[in-house]
Parts: C-alpha cells; sequence; structure tokens
DNA sequence: GTTGAGCGTT
C-alpha cells in the first residue's frame, strides 16, 4: 500500500505543473523585489559619487548617486546607492555589475532594502502611560 | 597610509 501511495504522488508530481503564482520561492533568487534602486557594496575606499555614477550611468539615467561616508571620520564606509528613472534600467546595470571590478575592487550589488519613508512612527506617549496608574 | 560585511549623514 505504501507503494502505491508512493506512485499515486509520483504521477501527481510528474503530471502537474504548478503555476508560477504558487511557487514564489523561485520569483526573486537570491534577492529582494525589483526596484530602481540598487545597493553597491564592495567599494574601494577612494570611490567617489562622480565615479561611481560614471559606472552606472551607461545603462541608464542615473537620478542619485549616494556613497555613506563615516559621519565623524569622513570616509567612505565602502557601499553606496544608486537610483535609477527606470527600473529595468536598474536591473540591467544591477545584472551587468555585480561582481565586476571598480578600482580594483569587486561590485556587491542588490536591490536596496526601502528604508522606511512616509511610514509613520508611532512613538509612546507619557499621557498614556499615566492611564495603567489610574483605577 | 589601518578595515572588507553590509543597507544611508540631509
Amino acid at each position: 500500500m505504501n507503494k502505491s501511495l508512493a506512485f499515486v504522488a509520483t504521477t501527481i508530481s510528474t503530471k502537474f505543473h504548478f503555476p508560477p503564482s504558487l511557487c514564489r520561492s523561485y520569483s526573486s533568487p537570491s534577492s529582494l523585489p525589483s526596484s530602481n534602486k540598487l545597493f553597491v557594496g564592495g567599494l574601494s575606499w577612494s570611490v567617489d559619487e562622480n565615479s561611481l555614477k560614471d559606472a552606472f550611468s551607461s545603462f541608464g539615467d542615473v537620478t542619485e548617486v549616494r556613497i555613506v561616508y563615516d559621519k565623524d571620520s569622513g570616509r567612505s564606509r565602502g557601499f553606496g546607492f544608486v537610483i535609477f528613472s527606470n527600473e529595468d534600467d536598474a536591473k540591467s546595470a544591477k545584472d551587468a555589475m555585480d561582481g565586476k571590478a571598480l578600482l580594483g575592487r569587486p561590485l556587491r550589488i542588490n536591490f536596496a532594502l526601502e528604508k522606511a519613508r512616509g511610514v509613520p512612527v508611532v512613538v509612546p506617549r507619557l499621557s498614556d502611560i499615566g492611564h495603567l496608574n489610574r483605577h
């Protein structure tokens, strides 16, 4: 009887092709949802926003380039962001530049995590805590 | 003169 169950399972798995909507683990391999904003890591310490833009502007319109510098030391933290006006340009730039070297260091590119902009931040209120002491 | 995975100073 186990054999017949195995037969059924095999039959099902070979006969059915599940629609992509049910196979979401394959929809974005090794990354995040597509966007026009790229996280660029692995930068050489000496790369500035200009040379980074030059490296990416051939793939489309670069809306913004931002390299993250340390607040106190002022030196590059070795990563930054490149924003394209077009989402497809960002994707092709990522595919083309990921792993490629810039100024001697291989780039690590990914779609950027969305830094919560426009999302209201709810903070606890002291006036509400006061109600806890009330009967 | 330094470091080497990661997700940002207005």
